[in-house]
DNA sequence: TGACATGATGTTGTGCACAACATAAGAACA
DNA sequence: TGTTCTTATGTTGTGCACAACATCATGTCA
C-alpha cells in the first residue's frame, strides 16, 4: 500500500491502473519527494508509469481538484506550496469531521478490528524508540486510514480523506526546519502514541464517540503545535 | 447563471470553457433533464459545445468522481440512478454540515447579504402563489449558494457544494412521482418559505448560528418527507 | 427449436502530432 | 549601457485516428 513505485502488474484494469499512478503521486507530494514549487513534466511521468501522457493527465486533473497540484498552460504542472495560514480552514473542518467519524453510521467493532488497533498501537511504541519523521508520516497516514475506518459512512471517509491529505504534508514540511530538535521530535511522536493508545482503548471498549473525541482533541493540539513552531521559525 | 445551455462567448480562457461546460451538464443532471440511465455521447457533447471530445471529457471525469456519472469502457456515459437509501449517509452529513456553516468562519453580516436573503424570501413568495416543481429546485438550489455563503471556510463551502448536487435531484424525481398531489407540493412550497423567512430573519440579527440550526433541521424534515413519500409509492 | 458461436456495430480509452501559450535568452537599437 | 523587440525553447491543451471493449444481431449446429 506504502509502495510509491512504478511497479506494473501485468494485468490490471483501466481502473486499477488509474489508482496506481494516482495514490504514487498522491504519497509522492504528501511524504514531500516533490518539494512544494516544484515542476511535474508530464512526458517524464508518463515514460516512468508506462504510459501515455493521455491517461497521466487524467490523474494529475483529480489531483489539481484536490488542490494537491495546479496545472499553468505552457508553463509546468507545479506542486501546490503549502502555508499554515492557508490550512487553518482546513484544519477546523477536519476537527469537526473527526467527532462526526464516532457519531455517523458506526461500525459495529469485532476482535478483528480491535486488533488492527492493537497491531498499531505496538508499532507506535516502536516508532517511539527508534523513529525518523518520514517514518512517523507514514504510520500516521496509516492510523487515519485505521480511523475512518470507525465509520461506515462513505461520504464522510472519502471527505475526510481528501482533507487529510491536503494536510498531511505540513508536519513533514515544519519537521524539516527544526530537525536538530531532537526532543521537539520525541514529544510528538510521545503525543501521537498516546492518541493512538487513548483511542484504542475506546474501541476496546466500542465507545467509538470517546474515539471521535479524542482524535479531534488530537487534532486542535497537533494544529495548534505546528502553528506555535512556524511562527518560532520566523 | 441558471444558464444550462451552450452559449458561447467568443473569448474565454480555458478554464473559463471548462466550466462552462462543467455547470451546464452538471445543472442538467441535476434538473433531470438527463434522466437517471440515460446514456450520453462524448461526441455529441463535444459537436454541441463546439470543441472535440478531449475537454468534454475533462468535465466528465469530474463529474465521474462526484458520483454524478459513471463511464463505463465500451458502453457508455451513463447517469446515475439516485436511490432514496443510498443517500441516506449523505443527507446525514449535510445535516451536521449546515449547522457547520453558522460555526466555521462565519462572515459579518451587512447590509447587502441582507438584501440578497430579502430578495430570495420575496421570490419565495412568489413562487408559493405560483410556482412549478422545476421552478422551485432552481430557487432551491440558488438558496443553497446564498446558504454556503454565510461561511468564508472554503472547504466547508465546497464540500457542501458537492453533497448537495448529489443529492439535488431526489426531490425533484420524488416530486415527478407525486405530480397529481398538489397539495402534498404546495406544502412542500410552504415549509420552504418558512426555511427561508426563519433564516433570513435569523441573518438580519447576524445569528449565523441560529440559521446554521434552523437549515440543519429543514434538511433533516425535507429527507424524511422524501423518505416517507416514497416508501408510499411503492 | 434452442443454445452457442461469430461477426457487426457502437462506445469509451489511448497514443500521437500539433496548436496555444509562457518564459527566457539574445539581438538590435537608442 | 539599458531597453525593447524578436526568437528559440519548453510546457500544457486540443484534435483526431485507432485500439480495447461490450453489446446485440445473425447464422450455424445439435
Amino acid at each position: 500500500m506504502a509502495d510509491a513505485g512504478a511497479a506494473k502488474p501485468a494485468d490490471e484494469g483501466v481502473r486499477g491502473r488509474f489508482e496506481r499512478i494516482y495514490q504514487a503521486l498522491r504519497t509522492r507530494i504528501c511524504m514531500l519527494d516533490y518539494a512544494p514549487g516544484s515542476r511535474l513534466r508530464e512526458e517524464d511521468l508518463a515514460e516512468e508509469f508506462g504510459v501515455s501522457r493521455t491517461p497521466v493527465r487524467r490523474v494529475l486533473v483529480k489531483l489539481e481538484a484536490e488542490g494537491l497540484l495546479r496545472s499553468v498552460h505552457g508553463v509546468g504542472t507545479i506542486v501546490t506550496d503549502i502555508d499554515v495560514d492557508e490550512l487553518a480552514q482546513v484544519y477546523e473542518l477536519r476537527i469537526e469531521l473527526a467527532e462526526l467519524v464516532g457519531k455517523l453510521s458506526p461500525v459495529t467493532v469485532d476482535a478483528a478490528l480491535v486488533a488492527r488497533f492493537r497491531d498499531m498501537r505496538a508499532r507506535c511504541d516502536l516508532l517511539v524508540k527508534e523513529g525518523d519523521p518520514r517514518e512517523f508520516s507514514r504510520i500516521n497516514m496509516e492510523f487515519f486510514h485505521l480511523f475512518t475506518a470507525l465509520t461506515t459512512n462513505e461520504p464522510l471517509r472519502a471527505i475526510s480523506e481528501r482533507l487529510y491529505y491536503q494536510t498531511a504534508r505540513i508536519w513533514l514540511k515544519t519537521a524539516a526546519r527544526l530537525e536538530s530538535f531532537d526532543e521537539l521530535l520525541k514529544n510528538e511522536f510521545v503525543t501521537f502514541q498516546r492518541e493512538v493508545a487513548d483511542i484504542t482503548e475506546a474501541v476496546e471498549h466500542s465507545d467509538l464517540v470517546a474515539a471521535g473525541h479524542v482524535r479531534r482533541a488530537h487534532i486542535a493540539m497537533s494544529f495548534r503545535r505546528i502553528r506555535r513552531a512556524a511562527e518560532a521559525s520566523i
